[in-house]
DNA sequence: TGCGATTGAAATGCCAGACATTGAGAACCC
DNA sequence: GGGTTCTCAATGTCTGGCATTTCAATCGCA
């Protein structure tokens, strides 16, 4: 592992890439120990704090962890799902606002995925996703409730139709998806009739999945993101027509 | 923006968290500039090396940029889906190594994924997005290719396929599935009737999406995958008799 | 001999101060 | 007016040090 001092790019910068390429490579294996940061600075010829900070980019990112006391140092990461999501979520987020998508974009994305679950889920899903399913949408039926508590009731039922399929990857790539969305769902008011309308597709879908019938819910799947599309649509023309 | 000294978290993940959140919440805009790093140091009442290293944190997530010289400083970044790519698909490709997650199920998520873009992608495809999966047909085609340049063709013939849909969440989000499997990938070697057999499926997709049929192109994706599933069975089945 | 308390060592977390380098704008000279 | 130099603020880096945490070895005592 060796660095140029004459490049550009910030010292911390390149020890960071080093040690990651070292991780993806598989030089360095799951719950290793890395040299301490005195041995680090000296091995790469640059001060502690230097090391510090190289090694605080990569514990952004999860791909160490550092633990102190006599037997402490920086460990390399097991990544596991749970401590990627939070991540991958933010970053979602943050690539919707900040590049402008449009609901209408995001939405499509977001159902297209999910149809992409909807027949594993259907073959696979255990009694407590369907159970999980159910109470949402009884959830979702309970008067006064907030529009960012409904929204949220509508994230859980769509994780557990996602996580009915029973594979982590795609649970990954698509609570990312959902998830990000929920700020921009949280800008829409919901009616009781909307609501209304809403929950019978959801009951549709679990109805479905209940049934093992994957067909029937893509079907529903797409109805709720007409709906979802056409709801956004009058609520934003309305928000123009009133606020120009 | 205040943070908690006796917290057992770093400060400097503290102070991180901190701005990251100012930023996802809109407290902080695009291209905005960050005070110095004195100047913030000052505000959270730490030294300058600590706020240093939480910038290194939030520079490794690509939230902020960083200039040197008179009018220089930390900068809010706008996150691009070019930026945000690399470090997506590092992260899953370390999650699919460090989890032991099988090749099987990897490739059910991710035929699943593609399998939801097809639609979208017969429907909008460009003559370029075309025109991209049929040279890379054509590169699959030349004898005396490496396992590895038959699988990076592999994925830039499916890259095409997802940018056809022009969602840029759903190419984001995919790129991050296949490019991962791609060491995976690379683990099986290709005889040359595997090859053909699986050339002869890229050009039944390529069809089905230059005639604009979404159903086709899925059903093609679906003899793929399973194409793709016992390939490698068979390969990793071989390899156990061999060297148990 | 056995066990608890003490101490030592190693590592990270944090700080103060300083110097080097960079880059943009201001001031200056021709 | 145009090019050149100067200035200065900001980041990048280093030195040295202290504080804190944690484990392990040692010591003392019963």
């Amino acid at each position: 592992m060796k660095i140029d001092p004459s490049s550009p790019a910030d010292l911390s910068a390149q020890i960071a890439q080093a040690i990651r390429d070292a991780i993806v490579n598989g030089t360095l294996i799951v719950d290793e120990r890395l040299p301490s940061e005195a041995e680090l600075a000296e091995e790469f010829e640059v001060s502690r704090p230097t090391v510090r900070e190289a090694l605080k980019r990569l514990a952004a990112q999860s791909l160490i962890r550092t633990q102190r006391g006599a037997t402490g140092g920086a460990f390399v990461n097991r990544l596991s799902f749970e401590a990627a999501q939070p991540q991958q979520i933010t970053t979602s987020t943050l690539l919707l606002s900040m590049n402008a998508v449009s609901f209408e974009t995001a939405c499509e994305a977001r159902y297209a995925l999910e149809r992409a679950c909807a027949p594993l889920s259907a073959a696979r899903r255990t009694p407590d996703h369907l159970a999980t399913m159910r109470a949402e949408i009884h959830r979702q039926s309970q008067p006064g409730l907030t529009d960012e508590a409904f929204c949220a009731s509508d994230v859980a039922f769509h994780r557990a139709l996602v996580d009915g399929a029973g594979n982590p990857v795609l649970s990954y790539q698509l609570a990312g998806a959902v998830e990000a969305m929920q700020p921009l769902m949280n800008m829409i008011t919901f009616t009781a009739r909307d609501r209304a309308r809403i929950i019978t597709l959801h009951e549709g879908i679990a109805n479905a999945v209940e049934a093992q019938d994957g067909p029937s819910a893509m079907t529903a799947l797409t109805a709720l993101e007409h709906e979802t599309q056409t709801l956004a649509l009058n609520v934003f023309a309305a928000r123009a027509r009133v606020a120009p």
